[in-house]
RNA sequence: CGGGGUGUAGCUCAGCUUGGUAGAGCGCUUGCUUCGGGAGCAAGAGGCCGCAGGUUCAAAUCCUGUCACCCCGACCA
């Protein structure tokens, strides 16, 4: 099969996996219900046998999220919701570093605020949440039994945010008055709700979190250099933070925001060699400046619109980190984004010595956290509830948790502990002298991080590939349908990775892509020298390569 | 909105064809033995079988209706 792990030192721990998954994973009703042996993996299935499935599997035995009774919604839980207080800390300084000032704007947008810009509602209509009503009343429902109805009918339906061009663009209107007031510098932190068709936890939701920075400015290149800037601050973020790399792009016309002139994206590559787009960054021009009526008057007290833009980032970003770090015991979670960095597993069964080795463990905690580390201290849990360890261990492993340390009596004696790293395999420990360990214990978090992310840099590198003519194209990524390359019942991997081609861009070439190998352009990447060349669809002269994959 | 499927214990499901009053595994509780890597044995708690009608002496099972959810297609951060 064509799935490819990023190459770490894991070995001989999947080797015997297969006949128990096919087990779990069967719907063979006779299948023997005999023990099987101790699993070779936490996670079943592993990535290799089912990606989109296995990655269910991750976000429910980390603890980072489930399915709510709300359809298409999620319970983010403590520790899925820890990680995204962490992105929100970050993100919020690069915000406020940039200049940008934290506001917030009604859930409800009157839909004839909506109607304004053409384009924009045109792009979102299909995924709206209208509110219709504001009140209930005693009746009769729809089954016919007796409960409550909504009554008082709103005059003028209020749609739920899907984004919040339009709202905002209303307080900018009023905000802005002279070139003096700009440019005008606005993040939100907020939920919005688009109706989408498919959901899945993290990736797709209902309802999701996250940050929209919406600006004004008096020229159209200040607002380019914002644009461009906030795409920057994404970039450096997944990578030096989530320890995802990404491509820096430009959308084509197919994918842009919609009532947007120029959308930027970072792309980055799961460990399915899908593509999954993971920040945007738009130039508005002065369409919601029209829309929203936001003009200033100038030095010479000429009147103008201004030039907007808006960027953006969700809870995506975790599903994210899960596919690109994620391995088949469960989270990888890249340490300066962790909610806690290392689990202490006092080792107590001996009841003699418990007490001594809770001591130990507790001092120990306490020294740790009197480091710092990636902007806070560094984080510890010192695990003491009363099941069995081995349970204990394989909790954080699965909750990815970076640093895992046991101490049991033999260990404080000799004033040491017992170290394993998430990203090593789950055998591969060592003993360490105690203050040794806390002495670097941030050298180790930050080799774990850079190491993370030159795996999975390595990882989309082996899976990018330079493609000069159509017909490698079409091998590159096989026919949509293609059983081989899907990979299996579930999908395992897809067919291809990044593809590098000369594009001069064409709706209807991407159309067609879309329709007959699921590929889509991703962005027409910002950096690097042009490269003058031919367009593999239309033999049209091209500046630069382009990059297709599959995507999320 | 088209095509398919499923609703039974906290979770995953069996039982339904051939009606006879509720099952398994996991999880949970308790006890004993274990314990430096996902323990074993024993006992126990937990379900008016999605909902509403109908057939029947008798319905999880058959019939009708209804609701919900899941999967596959057209959209998306």
């Amino acid at each position: 099969m064509p799935f490819v792990l990023p190459s770490r030192s894991c070995a001989g721990t999947h080797s015997t996996n297969t006949k128990r998954s096919e087990n779990t994973m069967s719907n063979d009703k006779n299948a023997p219900s005999q023990k099987q042996a101790a699993p070779t993996s936490a996670i079943t299935p592993t990535r290799a046998e089912n990606y989109p499935e296995w990655y269910q599997q991750v976000v429910r035995a980390a603890e980072l999220a489930e399915n709510s009774d709300v359809r298409g919604c999620m319970v983010i839980k403590p520790w899925g919701y820890a990680v995204w207080e962490n992105v929100q800390r970050v993100l919020d300084k690069m915000f406020k570093d940039t200049g940008h000032k934290n506001a917030y704007f009604p859930l409800f947008i009157p839909l004839s605020y909506f109607e304004k810009e053409a384009e924009h509602v045109e792009g979102f209509a299909k995924e709206c949440a209208v509110v219709t009503h504001h009140r209930l009343a005693p009746g009769i429902k729809a089954d016919g039994k007796p409960g409550l109805i909504p009554a008082g009918e709103l005059q003028e339906p209020l749609v739920v945010r899907p984004t919040s061009e339009t709202i905002i663009g209303a307080s900018f209107s009023k905000w802005v008055q002279s070139y003096r007031d700009l440019p005008l510098l606005i993040n939100q932190w907020a939920n919005v709700v688009r109706w989408e068709m498919r959901t899945r936890l993290f990736l797709r939701t209902t309802e999701f979190l996250w940050q929209e920075g919406h600006t004004a400015h008096a020229n159209s290149d200040e607002a380019m250099v914002e644009t461009l800037k906030m795409l920057e601050v994404y970039a450096d973020f997944a990578e030096n933070w989530m320890a995802m790399p990404v491509i820096k792009g430009e959308k084509t016309e197919g994918e842009r925001f919609p009532g947007a002139v120029h959308t930027y994206c970072i792309e980055s590559m799961m460990q399915d060699r899908k593509a999954l787009q993971a920040g945007t960054s738009h130039f508005l021009g002065q369409n919601f400046a029209h829309a929203s009526d936001i003009k200033f008057s100038d030095a010479d007290g000429k009147v103008s619109f201004a030039w907007t833009t808006s960027w953006g980032v969700s809870t995506r970003l975790i599903g994210g980190m899960i596919m690109t770090h994620a391995d088949d015991d469960g989270m990888i979670l890249p340490p300066r984004l962790a909610p806690s960095h290392v689990v202490i597993i006092p080792v107590t069964h001996k009841p003699e010595t418990a007490q001594a080795v809770l001591d130990f463990c507790n001092k120990l905690a306490a020294d740790l956290r009197g480091i710092a580390y990636a902007g806070r201290h560094v984080e510890v849990e010192v695990d003491a509830r009363d099941i069995r360890g081995g349970d204990k261990a394989w909790q954080w492993i699965k909750k990815g948790i970076p640093l895992r340390v046991e101490v049991g009596p033999r260990d404080m004696e000799q004033d040491s502990v017992f170290m394993a790293r998430r990203d090593r395999g789950h055998k591969d420990k060592q003993s360490l002298k105690r203050d040794d360990f806390v002495a670097t214990v941030t050298t180790i978090l930050e080799d774990m991080q850079s190491s993370m992310f030159a795996r999975a840099k390595a990882h989309r590198d082996e899976n990018t590939k330079r493609v000069d003519s159509r017909a490698e194209f079409d091998a590159f990524f096989g026919a949509k349908n293609d059983a081989e390359s899907e990979d299996g019942p579930g999908g395992g991997a897809v067919k291809g990775g990044f593809a590098l081609a000369h594009y001069a861009p064409d709706p209807k070439v991407e159309d067609e892509l879309k329709t007959r190998l699921a590929v889509t352009c991703r962005c027409i990447p910002v950096e690097g020298a042009d490269e003058p060349g031919i367009c593999i669809f239309s033999g049209k002269p091209s500046t630069r390569r382009a990059v297709f994959a599959k995507s999320y």
